[in-house]
DNA sequence: GAGCACTGC
C-alpha cells in the first residue's frame, strides 16, 4: 500500500467513525421468536359460507366429470386407459388409499402409475362429492415430467391444463382456484413446507420416483414421517418404479404395498461374452508399452493400489472353465478385457454388428462422458460402413452439447437411414427417444460422491446399479421388441449393487442443513439421522462447520440473521451470501448474473468439433479479468444487448452460448431480485441503477465474490515462470482446463476464490476469480494477529499477511467498521448504505483500487 | 489439458 493510499484510506475511515452510531452492537443479534417463520397465516375454511361454496363446487365438478365421461373423445381415451396395467389394480388401490394412511406402490415402466393413480383419486373424490374440498398433490423429481404428466392427465380428462389438473414448477405454473390435482416438483413442495409445515388442506400426497433416491425426495420422506401423526387425515402414497419397495414400506411402519406389473416390449439381453461371440471382435491384450500400471491386467491386482470389487470378482474367475462353451477367441478377449478402460473398438464393432445383422431401428449407446462420445464419434466417421452419412445419422447427446435441444434426436430419420445416438446418462431418464430398438450399454456412469474425510466432491466413472442397467435396457423396448448389448460380463452384472447410493450420501450437505434449520426441524444432526439412510455424521459436521465459518449459524448452531436471509434464497449458501453482499455493495447486476449461472448451469456449451473456438469465445468475454465469473457476467450482458437488437440467436450461436440456459438465467435473476425485495435488500421504488453503482468496477465485483465464496480460497504461488495453486484442505490443486484461468502462467493477484472444486482425474477448481489480498483482508474470514506479531493470519493460520504496523492497524480498523456496518445492514436491511456507510464504503473502494 | 444428471415459495 502506498503512503498516499494509506493517508486517503485513513482519512475516509476517520470520517466514517463519526457517522456510525456509538453503540454499534454488531455482535449481538436479535433473538428469533419461535413464531417468526410462520409469517404466512393459513386461512382455514371455518365459515359456513366457505363450506357451502365447497359443496357447490363439488356438485359442479361432479356434473362436469359426468358430462365429460359421456363425450366421445374421452370414450376413446377411456378404452386406452383401461388397457393400462394400472387399471386392473384400480379398485384395490382405491380401497387401500381409503383404509391406510400410507401406501407404497411399486409399478414398473409402462404400467401407467404416474398418470393413472392420481387421476383415480381425483375421479373418486369428485364422484363422492368431495371434489370441492380435496387437494391432491403429486410430486415429480424433474420439471419436465411435472409439466408433461399434468398435460397428459388433463387431456385424458378432456380438460384444458390448469383446470382441475395443473402443475407448478420453479418460475412457472399452470393452476387455478379450481385445480384439485397439482403436479409439482419435489423442490416446490419443500419450499411450500417452509410456509405451511402441516400442509394444511392437502388431502392426498403422492411422491413419485422415490426409488431414484434424490436428496429432495429422501429429505421430504423424513419430514412426512414426522408430519403424519399430526395430520391423521392426510393420505400419503409413495410410488417407486422397482419391485423392491420393502425399504420404503418398513420406513413407514410396514405400510401396505401394491405391485403393478409394467408393460414394455420384450428386450433380449446379451452380455460381453455373447457380444464377443457374435461380433467376432478381438480385444487386444494390453501392450507392454502402456507401462502396465494404470490401465489393466487380469490378476495383476497386487501391482495396483485399488480395484473395485466387481472387477476383482471377474478377475478371480478362471476364464477357460467358466466360459468353456465359448470360442477360444472369445476366451482370449475376455482374458484381455479391461474393466477400467472402455474399449471403443468394441463399441464400434457392436454398432457395426447391429447394422450388418439386425433389423431396422435406432441404436442408443450409453457412454460415460464427453470424451468418450467425442472419440467414438471420430471413430465412426472414419469407419467404412458407419461413416456413410447417407445411411447413418450419428448424434451425440450430452448435457453441455448444443445438440441437446435439437429435434433430430427425437425425430424418426428418413427411411433407409439409421439413427445412432451416443449419449450419457441423460438418456436414461431425462430424455426419451421413442424409436430406439437397440441399446448398447457400457455399464458405467460418472457419479458424484463426497469424501467427508477430505471434504472433497468427486466425479468418477463407476459401475451403474442393476436398477440403472434395467432402466437402460428398457429404453430398447418402447415401440417394439428390442435388444440390449451389455459390454460387460454377466458375472459383473449379477454382482452390481441393486440400487445406486442415495444422493444424500453422495453430496455435500450445507444447503440441506440450512433447509433443516429453516423448517425448524430441530438439531440438524439428529434430524438427518432419521433419514432412510442417514448421512455420515462427519458430512453433517463439515456442513455445519462451513455454515458457521460463513456466519450463517452461530456457535450454538442457531441461525444468525445472515443465516435466516440465506434460507430464503434457493441456492448454495455461499452463492446466496455473494448475492446479498453484492446487493449491499451496489454490484447487484453482476451478483444476480453470477448467482443465476452458478445456481443453475453454465451457459457456455461445448460443441464437439469446435471446442477451441468455444474456449476462445469464453476467454474473450473474460478479457484480462482472470475470472470465469466476469466472463459469465460479460456473456450475459452481451446476450441482453443482442436481445435488444433481436440478434440474440446469432449472438448465442457465435459465442457458444445456450439460449435456453440464458433465458432460464434471466428468469432466475428476476426471482432473485424479487426475493431480495421481499427481505428488504432491494427497494422497488428505487431505479435499477441505484444498486449498480459499482457493477462495472472489477475490484468491487471481485471483492463481492470473495465475500460470498470465502473460505473457498486458492493461493497462487509463483514457481519460476509458472504459477502453482494450493488450498488449505488439498495442498496442490489445478485450475480446470475449461476455466479462462487455465494455462495462464502468471497472475496479477495472489489469490483465487472459486465456487466449485471437484476431484476427477485430479483435483480441479472449476471456476475461479483472481483476487487481491486486500479483498481477502476486508471480506474474508476473521483476522487473527500472528503469533510473532508481524502480521495477520486467516483460515486457521493457513493464510498469512504481512505489512507495516501502521498499515495492519489501518486494515484492522477498517475491517472492524466494515463488519459493524455489514452486521447492521443484515439485521436491518432497510438501512441506507449510501448515507450511513459512505465513509467506510469509500475507504473500502480506495483500498481495493490501491494496487 | 478435460468436462454425469437433476432441481428450488
Amino acid at each position: 500500500m502506498s503512503t498516499e493510499t494509506e493517508r486517503k484510506v485513513g482519512s475516509l475511515l476517520g470520517s466514517s467513525l463519526g457517522a456510525s452510531p456509538a453503540n454499534g452492537s454488531s455482535s449481538t443479534y436479535p433473538q428469533e421468536s419461535s413464531q417468526s417463520s410462520s409469517a404466512v397465516k393459513v386461512i382455514k375454511p371455518v365459515s359456513k359460507e366457505i363450506d357451502s361454496a365447497k359443496e357447490k363446487l363439488s356438485l359442479e365438478l361432479k356434473q362436469k366429470q359426468d358430462e365429460l365421461r359421456a363425450s366421445n373423445g374421452v370414450k376413446e381415451i377411456r378404452s386406452f386407459r383401461e388397457k393400462l396395467p394400472a387399471f386392473k389394480a384400480k379398485a384395490e388401490f382405491l380401497k387401500a388409499v381409503a383404509e391406510n394412511q400410507v401406501l407404497v406402490i411399486s409399478g414398473e415402466t409402462g404400467c401407467g402409475k404416474t398418470t393413472q393413480l392420481p387421476q383415480y383419486i381425483l375421479e373418486e373424490e369428485i364422484s363422492a362429492l368431495r371434489g370441492g374440498s380435496c387437494s391432491i398433490i403429486c410430486t415429480q423429481p424433474r420439471r419436465i415430467s411435472a409439466i408433461s404428466v399434468a398435460a397428459r392427465v388433463s387431456s385424458e380428462r378432456g380438460e384444458p391444463l390448469g383446470g382441475s389438473v395443473g402443475y407448478q414448477i420453479r418460475l412457472e405454473s399452470k393452476r387455478s382456484a379450481l385445480t384439485r390435482l397439482l403436479f409439482c416438483t419435489t423442490g416446490v413442495l419443500l419450499r411450500q413446507l417452509v410456509q405451511d409445515p402441516n400442509l394444511t388442506g392437502v388431502t392426498h400426497l403422492l411422491v413419485d420416483e422415490i426409488h431414484e433416491r434424490g436428496m429432495n425426495e429422501d429429505f421430504l420422506l423424513i419430514i412426512l414421517r414426522d408430519l403424519l401423526p399430526r395430520r391423521p387425515d392426510l393420505r400419503l402414497i409413495l410410488m417407486s418404479a422397482t419391485i423392491n419397495a420393502d425399504l420404503f414400506s418398513k420406513y413407514f411402519g410396514n405400510a401396505p404395498t401394491i405391485h403393478i406389473p409394467g408393460f414394455t416390449f420384450p428386450v433380449v439381453d446379451f452380455f460381453l461374452e455373447d457380444v464377443l461371440e457374435k461380433s467376432r471382435y478381438k480385444i487386444q491384450p494390453e501392450s507392454d508399452n502402456m507401462q502396465g500400471s494404470s490401465r489393466r491386467g487380469r490378476r495383476r491386482r497386487d501391482q495396483e493400489s485399488k480395484k473395485d470389487p466387481l472387477t476383482e470378482l471377474f478377475e478371480d474367475i478362471d476364464i477357460d472353465s467358466h466360459y468353456r462353451n465359448y470360442s477360444a477367441s472369445t476366451r482370449m478377449s475376455l482374458e484381455a478385457w479391461s474393466s477400467s478402460q472402455l474399449d471403443l473398438g468394441l463399441v464400434e464393432a457392436s454398432i457395426e454388428y447391429i447394422c450388418r445383422s439386425e433389423g431396422d431401428g435406432a441404436i442408443l449407446v450409453f457412454l460415460t462422458g464427453w470424451d468418450e462420445i467425442s472419440k467414438l464419434l471420430d471413430k465412426i466417421k472414419g469407419n467404412r460402413l458407419l461413416g456413410d452419412q447417407s445411411k447413418f445419422l450419428v448424434l451425440p447427446l450430452h448435457g453441455s452439447m448444443p445438440t441437446i435441444n435439437q429435434r433430430e434426436i427425437f425425430d424418426r430419420p428418413p427411411p433407409n437411414k439409421r439413427k445412432i445416438v451416443l449419449a450419457t446418462n441423460i438418456a436414461e431418464s431425462s430424455i426419451t427417444i421413442d424409436d430406439v430398438v437397440y441399446v448398447i450399454d457400457c455399464g458405467k456412469a460418472k457419479e458424484t460422491s463426497y469424501d467427508a474425510l477430505n471434504k472433497l466432491a468427486c466425479l468418477l466413472p463407476s459401475w451403474i446399479s442393476k436398477a440403472s442397467a434395467h432402466q437402460r435396457r428398457g429404453r430398447a423396448g418402447r415401440v417394439q421388441p428390442g435388444v440390449c448389448y451389455k459390454l460387460y460380463p454377466k458375472v459383473i452384472h449379477d454382482a452390481m449393487l441393486q440400487y445406486q447410493l442415495p444422493e444424500i450420501l453422495r453430496t455435500p450437505l450445507q444447503e440441506l442443513c440450512l433447509h433443516v434449520k429453516s423448517l425448524q426441524l430441530g438439531a440438524v444432526g439428529s434430524f438427518l439421522a432419521k433419514a432412510l439412510q442417514p448421512p455420515d455424521s462427519l458430512s453433517v459436521q463439515n456442513a455445519i462447520e462451513l455454515l458457521k465459518t460463513i456466519g450463517a449459524l452461530d456457535d450454538t448452531e442457531e441461525l444468525t440473521p445472515l443465516g435466516r436471509h440465506l434460507c430464503t434464497l434457493p441456492m448454495d449458501p455461499n452463492i446466496g451470501k455473494m448475492l446479498l453482499i453484492g446487493s449491499i455493495f451496489q454490484c447487484l447486476g453482476p451478483a444476480l448474473t453470477i448467482a443465476a449461472g452458478l445456481a443453475h448451469r453454465d451457459p457456455f456449451v461445448l460443441p464437439i468439433d469446435r471446442k477451441h473456438e468455444a474456449d476462445a469465445a469464453k476467454r474473450s468475454f473474460a478479457g484480462d479479468s482472470c475470472s470465469d465469473h466476469i466472463a459469465l457476467v460479460k456473456a450475459f450482458q452481451g446476450y441482453k444487448e443482442a436481445k435488444r437488437t433481436r440478434s440474440d440467436r446469432s449472438f448465442c450461436w457465435d459465442n457458444f452460448l445456450s439460449p435456453v440456459t440464458l433465458r432460464m438465467m434471466e428468469e432466475m435473476r428476476e426471482q432473485f431480485r424479487d426475493l431480495l425485495t421481499d427481505i428488504g435488500f432491494v427497494d422497488r421504488s428505487k431505479t435499477a441503477d441505484a444498486y449498480d453503482q459499482y457493477s462495472h468496477d472489477l475490484e468491487m465485483v471481485s471483492a463481492v465474490l470473495c465475500a460470498g465464496l470465502y473460505p473457498k480460497v486458492v493461493q497462487c504461488k509463483r514457481r519460476g515462470k509458472r504459477t502453482a495453486f494450493y488450498t488449505k484442505e488439498d495442498g496442490k490443486v489445478d485450475i480446470h482446463p475449461a476455466s479462462v484461468n487455465a494455462g495462464v502462467h502468471l497472475f496479477p493477484l495472489p489469490y483465487m476464490v472459486y465456487s466449485e472444486k471437484v476431484k476427477t482425474t485430479g483435483i480441479y477448481v472449476r471456476d475461479s476469480t483472481n483476487i487481491s489480498d486486500y479483498a481477502l483482508l476486508l471480506f474474508g474470514g476473521n483476522l487473527v494477529p500472528s503469533q510473532n506479531g508481524d502480521g495477520i493470519e486467516m483460515l486457521g493460520g493457513y493464510l498469512h499477511f504481512s505489512a507495516s504496523r501502521s498499515v495492519l492497524e489501518l486494515i484492522r480498523k477498517l475491517r472492524v467498521e466494515l463488519d459493524k456496518l455489514l452486521n447492521r445492514k443484515i439485521e436491518d436491511p432497510t438501512l441506507d448504505m449510501s448515507a450511513e456507510g459512505k465513509g467506510v464504503v469509500s475507504a473500502v473502494v480506495e483500498l481495493l483500487h490501491s494496487y
